[in-house]
DNA sequence: GTTGACCCTTACGATGCGTCATAGTTTACA
DNA sequence: TGTAAACTATGACGCATCGTAAGGGTCAAC
C-alpha cells in the first residue's frame, strides 16, 4: 500500500493530520500529492510525508502557511538551517512556557494578588522570528517570489513544479552530449526564461548558484535524477556553468 | 492615574495586549472596564488586570474566549483549582515542546530521513484538557448557563453582573434587620429568580451552595460587602440559609 | 447488486483579532 | 484661546485555518 502510494485516510491516521486539512493544504499548493488515481483520489508517498513533517515543525511556530509553503517551495531551501532556528524557536518556546508555569506556580500560593505580565511576553521568540524570516527572505528575488506566489492555487504550484520537471526532463535527454553544445546551452535558457516568467527574475548570477545546488549531489540532484536520469542532475549543473561563463 | 482607572493605552502599556484586543474582549464580556468616563472612554483597575491575566493563562492554553468567560465568571469559579490544571496543562506542553526539540535534533543529525508524527500528538494535552473541561461543566446548571451565555455580548454581561450587584445593595440596605424577616426571604426570592431567568435555573440546592460561598469569607463575600457595604455578604448568605430552611 | 467505507468538490461558518474609516476627546503648548 | 497631536470610540471589512455539512462518485466484499 506504501509502494503505490497513500490515501489522505491512510495519511491522517499515520500523522495525525485531519482529512480536511490535507485536502486545503493540496489546495494551497502547500503539499501536493504525489498522484492522483484515476478517480482522482489523492496518493502520497513517503516524500511527500517528509514535507509534511517539515511543514509541521513551521506550524509549530505559527508561521502562516503561505510563508511556510514559500520558504520549503524555495529552489535553495536549506533544510539544515531552517532545523537549526526551529530548534532555537522551540527552546524559546520551552522557556517561555517554564516562566508561565513559575508564574502559575506563584500565583497558586500567593493567592494571586501578584501581577506579572513579563511572562507572557513574546518578544523574545518574534525576534528571533523575524530574524530567521529576514534571513529566508534576504534576497530580491526571493521576495519577488514571495509576492508573485501570493495568490497561487495548488494548481499552479502543480504546473509550475511539472514545467521544471519536464525541463529537467529534457536536460536528462541530451546528456551524452556536451554541457557545452548548443543545445544544452539554449535548455539552460529555457529554464532560466521559464524561471524568469513564473517564479523571480532569474540573473546569471542566480542561474549559477542554482546550477551549484543542482550539481552538489543533495536533494536537488536526487529530485533532478529522478525526473532526467542519473546524471541529469551533474549535467545540468555542468551546462549551466558553461552558459554562465561564456555566452 | 492608577487610582481613577487605567485607559486602553495604559492597560496596553502595561500587558502588551493590544487595544483591539481590549475593546474585543470588552465586546464579547470577557473583561469590561471598570468603568467609563463621560466620554465613553474605558477605564481599568487592577481587579480587571488581575482578570486580564487569568485571561491569558487560558488563551495561552488555547480556550475558546467564550469558554473562558463562561469559566470565570461561573458564581462559584475555583480559581486555586483552575491555576492547579493550568500548571497541569502548561506542563504537558512543555514536556512535548521538548519532544519536538528532540525530533528537529535528530532530524538535523541524521538528514532528516527520519520520519516521526508521534512527536506533534496532542493527546494527553486534549485528554486532560477535555477532562479539565468536564469538571469545570459537571453540573447540568453549568451546562444551561454556558448554552445561554453562547451568544451574550459584552452589554447582556455588563447589565445582569449590574442587576445583580443592585439586588445585593438591596441586600445591603436591610442588614440591620433580621436574616429571616419577610423582606429579606422576599429579596432571596428576587435573587433566585433573576439567576433563574437570566443565568441558570437556580434550584434551592444550588441557592444554598451561592450562600455558602457567599458568606465564607472569599471573593464573593468581598465582592458583596463592595457593593452592598460591610457585612452585607454575611448577610445575604444567613438571609439564604433561612430561606432555603423554612420556605 | 447492495452495503458500507471510502473519496471528491463546493460552500458556508467560526474564531480572534488586524486594519481602516470616520469621528469625538483630551492635552500640551504657543 | 486656539489648535495640533495624541488619544479614544464604534463599525465595517478582511484574514487564516480549518470544521462541518451537503451532494455525490468509487471500490471492495459479500
Amino acid at each position: 500500500m506504501e509502494g503505490k502510494g497513500m490515501t489522505v485516510h491512510e495519511v491522517s491516521k499515520r500523522t495525525g493530520v485531519s482529512i480536511r486539512t490535507l485536502q486545503y493544504y493540496d489546495r494551497i499548493g502547500l503539499l501536493p500529492p504525489a498522484a492522483h488515481t484515476e478517480a482522482g483520489y489523492r496518493l502520497y508517498d513517503e516524500a511527500a510525508l517528509e514535507r509534511l513533517q517539515q511543514i509541521l515543525l513551521f506550524r509549530e511556530l505559527e508561521f502562516p502557511l503561505r510563508e511556510i509553503r514559500a520558504i520549503i517551495s524555495r529552489p535553495d531551501f536549506d533544510r539544515e538551517k531552517a532545523l537549526a532556528q526551529q530548534i532555537e524557536l522551540l527552546t524559546l518556546r520551552r522557556d517561555r512556557l517554564n516562566g508561565l508555569i513559575r508564574l502559575a506556580e506563584e500565583l497558586k500560593e500567593t493567592g494571586g494578588r501578584k501581577l506579572d505580565f513579563k511572562a507572557f511576553d513574546t518578544e523574545k521568540m518574534d525576534d528571533y522570528a523575524r530574524r530567521a524570516k529576514a534571513q529566508w527572505g534576504e534576497t530580491e528575488a526571493y521576495r519577488e517570489y514571495e509576492q508573485r506566489s501570493r495568490n497561487w492555487t495548488g494548481e499552479d504550484t502543480r504546473s509550475i513544479a511539472g514545467e521544471i520537471m519536464e525541463i529537467f526532463r529534457e536536460f536528462g535527454e541530451m546528456k551524452d552530449q556536451a554541457p557545452d553544445s548548443p543545445r544544452a546551452l539554449a535548455q539552460v535558457r529555457k529554464l532560466q526564461d521559464y524561471i524568469s516568467a513564473r517564479m523571480y527574475t532569474c540573473t546569471d548570477e542566480i542561474l549559477a548558484s542554482l546550477g551549484e545546488a543542482y550539481g552538489s549531489g543533495g536533494e536537488f540532484t536526487k529530485n533532478i535524477d529522478a525526473a532526467g536520469g542519473p546524471g541529469a542532475g551533474a549535467f545540468a549543473a555542468a551546462a549551466i556553468r558553461a552558459y554562465c561563463r561564456k555566452d
